[in-house]
DNA sequence: TTTACATATACCCATATACGTATATTAACA
DNA sequence: TGTTAATATACGTATATGGGTATATGTAAA
């Protein structure tokens, strides 16, 4: 009762779901999570911490990044996400971010170009 | 968005989620809801006042007792309770409540016994 | 029209949450 | 080994949330 109360917190919060959405379709390191959706640096670390700590998503590093990846254990997370990514066109900021994720790679270029 | 987000923040709650799985099977009253879940009349008002604020239930008078009802409006809302009851041996708390509420008849009579 | 009962709300408190800013950590590389 | 860059965390603050107790509301019955 606790995970599955747990599970509709995370997704209480918009920068968390948006978060678990991109992890959904791509495996992604922090500083193109940032890019993709425009949020700082430390809120989006704060948002994939507490996800992280919940069991909701992994991380695993890659030289100099640090790629977060969804936990496949949660069948109502995973099954509300897909029922959300079914009607993304109900939540404009969602089907905005899926979009962007398309150009993810230039984020993460720009971050080895600095 | 903010309607999903709401609906999020309305399953963070144990207290709601039990409210609204019992509301699924079935139209109850107030002192019928307190009965089955064993919590006091204040607490159950103010969930289901929330409930009604954000429009996942409705409510209907009927003699002395005022009856609450799910609103089938919400996809995702009914999705997810769908969801929770095909699991619902995962959760023992409402499988009890779903149990006890086969006698919830015997709330509402002890109500009009007093 | 007074009383009793079902339900709703107000108020107070304790706790949780989210955010921004500043700083710590850690690995890669010069 | 010192520096840089990516990421994590600490701290302070403002706000939201849930619960209990007391009380208000409104309908029903006496």
């Amino acid at each position: 009762m606790e995970k599955l109360l747990n599970t509709f917190k995370v997704l209480s919060d918009e920068t968390r779901i948006r978060l678990l959405i991109l992890l959904y379709h791509k495996r992604l390191c922090v500083c193109e999570l940032c890019g993709v959706l425009g949020e700082s640096q430390p809120k989006v670390s704060k948002h994939l911490a507490k996800l992280r700590d919940m069991g909701f998503v992994k991380d695993e590093r890659k030289e100099q990044f640090i790629f977060y990846y969804l936990n496949m254990n949660n069948s109502v997370l995973i099954t509300t996400l897909q029922n959300i990514i079914c009607n993304i066109d109900e939540f404009p900021i969602l089907a905005k971010d899926l979009k962007k994720l398309e150009t993810a790679e230039e984020f993460i270029k720009e971050c080895k170009a600095k």
